[in-house]
Formats: structure tokens, sequence, C-alpha cells
DNA sequence: GGCGATCGGTGACGCCCCGTCAACTTTCGT
DNA sequence: ACGAAAGTTGACGGGGCGTCACCGATCGCC
């Protein structure tokens, strides 16, 4: 943050934009350390040193905070999977760019998912915020593309893009559980099942 | 409840009894109205006419009653699921059977899946208690008696597992959100995809 | 640079939920 | 019939919730 920023932009906007930033941050240090559940407004208020009732100026709620970093992880993911999926040039590279680039996200990136899995118990948390399910979309939207072009069966593209999800969330799990699982591994097995499958999956009735 | 059962079991085990489970089904209806997020212990008690410290002789928060609520409906369909997989002759029953049996069930049952999705926001719940990871684990166990007697090929059984799981829970919000999906739809769906899948699956690496 | 207007940070406040516990009521055993 | 034990009750201190009146800092304007 240089002088010439808070020319440009003004101090109010500096300091807005630095107040939400260190609440995001705190938020996503304190749901990792003490899951979902369990961690309250006043407990992210205090790992920052603004008073409790600024963190109401940017969220309404704790829900409206795990939203924005739900958001925020989903700007960087999609662009990634989605540019995988667009240089495919087969279908194998379709799905194995996709899975393989997700896992590769979780490994590197387990805080994140470590909040879906509280501590102690088996307590799974997913919010499919706006972002999410637009990435979600993306995928359903390829698929039929994938289908148009014929690569892929005629098939429900809503179950299937469901599956996809359900197993990418459910190994991703796995991956953040199992030290010894490697990411290739996770991604050859998703891979596997999906290329198999769609093959036998049954075609749409019109 | 007659008065031959109060004479058998006594008035202090009946009332203790029929207090626990008046707060179980309190706790169902207003989890399925409020969502699991939004309901207090104090709802749930007041949806009975218990006095605020009762609920405490029961249990220790509503996460404990949630787990109960998880437990019971595991212990209802564990038994169908196992049945089925026990009964069946071929590779292709025993899938096909686990989906069936599975996605019925959500059909018949959509207030307890209700659960894990929110009403408004797209807020999913999931704990999974000791009975409900007993099911995973009799899941994975007949995978393994599978790839032992040959019908299927020597995989991961953990990933498979995980896929299964994924693709269940999955494709059960499609059958909640979704009144045209037929549960046969859904079944023969997720069905061929595995069945198609597991064949092309890696080979384990011992 | 000075000045009024506006913006936004602050923390105390009232409300409600939390989990506990001493007092009380009901049941049990003899 | 009576004392002991079990179990219910609701009031209580503690703390998180969301709000709002206050006030210092920033901005636009001359």
């Amino acid at each position: 943050m240089t002088d010439a920023d808070v020319k440009a932009r003004g101090k109010r906007e500096e300091t807005k934009a630095s107040n939400r930033q260190a609440i995001i941050d705190a938020a996503r240090r304190v749901f990792a350390e003490l899951g979902y559940g369990a961690t309250t407004v006043r407990d992210i208020i205090r790992a920052t040193d603004l008073a409790s009732g600024t963190f109401y100026n940017y969220f309404k709620s704790k829900e409206e905070v795990y939203q924005a970093l739900q958001d925020e992880t989903a700007l960087r993911v999609r662009p990634r999977l989605r540019a995988e999926r667009i240089r495919a040039r087969t279908f194998e590279a379709f799905i194995s760019g996709s899975f393989h680039t997700f896992f590769d996200f979780v490994r590197h990136d387990e805080d994140t998912f470590a909040t879906m899995r509280q501590k102690q118990d088996n307590f799974h948390v997913r919010i499919d915020t706006p972002e999410v399910l637009a990435g979600f979309d993306e995928l359903r939207v390829d698929l039929e593309a994938a289908i148009q072009s014929g690569v892929m069966p005629d098939t429900d593209p809503d179950l299937l893009m469901a599956s996809m999800v359900g197993v990418a969330f459910e190994i991703a799990g796995q991956l953040v559980q199992r030290k010894d699982l490697s990411v290739d591994d996770a991604a050859a097995f998703a891979t596997a099942l999906f290329l198999g499958g769609v093959q036998a999956l049954p075609r749409r009735r019109r």
C-alpha cells in the first residue's frame, strides 16, 4: 500500500478494503482452527484489531464471511478448471484435467477444505455459494458441449455433473485424511471411473 | 402405553423413554422446519411440554440430538442395504440394489434428508455418526469381498466406497430437488456409471 | 489551509440462548 | 406409610448476538 494508492483511491476506500481483507483473513484462520460450527463472530473480530460493531459494516453474519471465503476459493479454482477443459482435445483429457486440477488445489489449500471436516467429530459443512454453483454450471455446460460434439453419450448432464461433484468432494475428503494418497492416484482413480462409466450410461429419452 | 407396560418397565423407565422420544420427535420436526443451523436447543424443547433443564438429562447439545436422528435413520437403512447386497448373486445386483434401496429410502423420507439442505441457502450439513460410518464400513467390507471373489478388479476399496457415497448423496440431493427425477432413473444412472467404471479402474499395486 | 458535512469505527446496551443447579415432586423399595 | 433415590423444573450467571448513539477522521469546497 503506497502513498500513490492512497492518493488514487482515497483513505476511506483504502481502509475499507483493508478492513474487509483483515476480517476475511482472520475468518479463514479461525474457521480452520475451530471449525465452522464452533466459531463465533466474536472469535473472528477478536482475531483482528477492530471493534465488534465494525464487523457488521462488512458482513451480516459468520455465514456471510464463510460464503465470501468460499467464493474467493471458487474464483481461484474455476479459471484453472475451465482452462483445463477448454484445452482438452480428448474426452480423457477433459475428465482427467478436471479431477487432477481440483485435487491438486485441495492438496495445496487444505486449510480451506479442512473447514468442511470438523476436527473432532465427522461434521461436514458445505455451502454452495453463487460462485460455487456457477462452477458446477460451467461443468454442466461443458459436459453438454461434449455430448453435442459426440465424444460422450447423450445422458442426463445434471446427474453426470452431480456424480462428478460428489466423487470430487468425497475423494477430496480422503485426500485430506490420508497422507499416503497422492493427487495423481486420486485423479487416476476418478478419471478411470468416469471414462469407463460414461460409455455405459443410459441414453436420454427425448 | 398400556398399564401392563407401566407394570413391566416401571413408571420411571416409561417416562424416561417417552421424554427421550418426545425430544427426538420434536427435534426432527424443528430441524426440518428451520434447518440445522438456525434451530436452537430452546426451539426443540419449546416444541415439547418439558422444561429446558430436562433436555440436558437426555442430550448434551443440539448436535447430539441430531446425531441421534442420524443414527436412527442409519439403523433403518443399513439392514436393508446389507440384505440387498447379501442377496445379490451378480455384481450388477450388488450395485443396483445398493443405489435403488438408498434412493428409494431418500424419496420416502425426504424430511430427514431435507435437513442436509437448508431451505433458503445452499447450506449442506452432514454428520457421519458412528452408525453412518459403520454403514460406510459395511459397504467397504462388501466391496473387498467382491474383489476377493473376483467379480471386481483389485482396486482401492476406500476410494471406491468414497465414490459410491459421494455419488449416492449428491444424486440424493437431486432427487429431493427434482420432482421429475424418478428413483428408478437415478438408480439406473448410478448403477451404469459404476458397472462401466469399475472395469476400467486402476489395479492396486501390492 | 480552514470548515462544515459525511463517513464509518467504536463499545456499551438490551435481548436471548447457553448449560447448571438447588429446590421440589414423583416414584420406588421396604 | 415413609424415607431414599431419581428425575423435573425454572431461575441464574455467563456470554454471544445485532444495534445505535457517539465521536474522531476524512472529504469536498472555498
